[in-house]
DNA sequence: TCGTTTTTCTAGAACGATTTAGAAGAACGA
DNA sequence: TCGTTCTTCTAAATCGTTCTAGAAAAACGA
């Protein structure tokens, strides 16, 4: 590229007004035919690139990009194929409104003085990808005045979201599980804090994210005579399902079923139980959440959900103007295969 | 947000003006504390969310976000793992360098006129994921000026990549199989013209990217006895494996090996194989390239490549002042599984 | 032919910040 | 006390577009 080559500069040499030049970019139909291949065609010849994206997009005031906030580090969202089929659904929509999708860091320096990703990001609008209702990057987000559409359903009426109900998705499993007859349950979370770290135990109270509480409730409810102990091996990945499992089973108090509140967790569990000789179903069980696909050959017991088309429904509500719905639930399905079995007795 | 309110109104209600509420955010040693303290309290108060995004990018001509133009469409970039691991690697960094991921899709849309979201993209830098040498899109982005760093080794020797030997990566597969006693092997890629319609054989001047090209090459150069055909069943993805195995099994020709230039495609004709009762390694032989973590559990021999080490290389090429090499060989690996056995005599 | 509409193009003001050069005052050393 | 150096703040220019309103020319209808 000349450095400096701006649309004034296509004007002189053509020798219009820079008006023009932008509609022979913007507005084809706002001049000739013939200027437009004139200016065109010396644009080329000058190695201008068309309009700068910053100057359009200050002036404009459209970007042509939404942004995309994940729960903890951008690249722990990769190591979760829920999260990965989520962001398919949504690129499909953004492509066919040829939109860019901006995956923006949820650093914590500085949220106050601005050098912040998520201040900083040129965006019409975001989604929210299972981030805790209070996280302050949210707050940043709104007071910017960005639209934005979470997949957790919120507090506030006027919230958009596109969520599955999360009691009721829980509770699917956890009336499977009373069926069964078991008693005693871990459940294996995402937690910031215990990540790097030794496994830990939490109470409800600690429990980040909305949706995992309300997933341990809709357990609850429906295993109203169950213990059900919380532990986290850190973030929402393999590893950490599997840290966290290692620990439980090694533990002197072993439940009988185990169910990770992702499916990652979960195959993490399994995982650890191979390593120990323990068949799943049948010395312990093991289910998870969403139905991602290494779930099925794995013979996970889960609670699918409608992963990549919540992802295009988000795209919709956020990009297609026809969309007018705001809040929208997706279905859930209980899928019961080989890891889920009957509690031993004692 | 309080709509219109800018650096100026603040400026305006803390009496002071633009430029020390713009260091405020910017350069907090240029002024007192106090006065910083008196702009961010009287900004909260007012609403302002901190500078504009686009004003900030046009102005000091740095944008905070690095582009990722995909293959094909944005959608299918995440049904391959190993994408997907290459976009967790770079996304580390990114993190690191408080930048955000701009993925671009490549429509193919109007590439003159601008409405181009390639054009329209505010990024600082792109990094280029096998996307076929020609493409107009990388003109494009070569026009507006913005560095780019690819996974494949261009031609220009001015351009910077993080790659593999091709044809070295795909010359230990092939003696490997030629070891085996292959000699009549069909290659299963990727191809955007045989997308949505029956599996087509195509010729080596058919086949698109150069990097696929290469590793045809390789293959060739040490099996050089071998009958190689190429087939394809559509994109990069588990169903155009599948689908293009299917179509080589039924045939009266079946080969002794099946290679996927993609471990998702080879993992799509083991499936091919399983649903007629084949057995990898034994009936037939299948191998891959990537080594992706489904590979492991499915028993494919297929070369490694360091999939998230690329993505990381390309993101420090691309932000890390540090990094000067512009041009990164990684190293490649044949590993060796169940689904590769001798070929049967006949 | 003359007024009216349509087409084609333009001038100049935004858009909202950052940057450069420098002014005013405070602090400092001798 | 005086000249020098910091510190803290400002005025004005600038980044590269798009937009609004309107002018000039061309086409049109009667």
């Amino acid at each position: 590229m000349s450095p400096g080559v701006t649309i004034k500069t296509v004007a002189q040499a053509v020798g219009v007004s820079p008006s023009t030049v932008s509609n022979a970019y913007n507005k084809p139909d706002q001049l000739s035919a013939a200027m437009r291949e004139r200016i065109l065609a010396k644009a080329k010849e000058l190695g201008y690139a068309g309009p700068d994206a910053s100057a359009r997009a200050l002036r404009s005031g459209k970007v042509g990009a939404v942004g995309v906030l994940f729960t903890d580090k951008l690249a722990y969202a990769f190591s979760d194929p829920y999260a990965v089929g989520f962001l398919a659904g949504l690129a499909e929509v953004a492509e066919e409104f040829t939109t860019s999708l901006l995956l923006m860091p949820l650093s914590s320096t500085d949220i106050q003085g601005g050098t912040n990703a998520v201040q900083q990001a040129a965006i019409d609008a975001a989604a929210i990808f299972c981030v805790a209702g209070g996280h302050p990057a949210l707050d940043t987000l709104k007071n910017r005045g960005i639209p934005m559409v979470s997949t957790d359903r919120g507090d506030h009426p006027d919230l958009s979201w596109v969520a599955i109900d999360e009691v009721e998705a829980a509770g699917k499993l956890g009336k499977h599980l009373a069926r069964l007859g078991h008693r005693d349950v871990v459940v294996l979370l995402d937690n910031a804090e215990a990540a790097g770290s030794q496994p830990v135990e939490l109470t409800l109270d600690e429990v980040g994210y909305t949706d995992c509480e309300l997933r341990i409730r809709g357990l609850h409810k429906e295993m109203p005579d169950a213990r059900i102990r919380l532990v986290s091996g850190g973030h929402n990945a393999f590893g950490s399902g599997l840290a966290a499992a290692e620990w439980v089973l090694d533990s002197q108090d072993r439940p009988t079923a185990i169910v990770g509140l992702s499916d990652v967790l979960a195959l993490g569990a399994m995982e650890a139980m191979k390593a120990r000789g323990l068949v799943p179903g049948k010395d312990l069980t093991v289910a998870g959440f969403d139905d991602v696909p290494a779930a099925e050959s794995a013979g996970l017991t889960t609670v699918r959900q409608p992963i990549r088309d919540k992802g295009r429904a988000v795209g919709r509500v956020l990009l297609d103007p026809a969309t007018t719905e705001r809040q929208i639930t997706m279905p859930t399905e209980l899928i019961v295969r080989s890891s889920s079995g009957p509690a031993p007795r004692n």
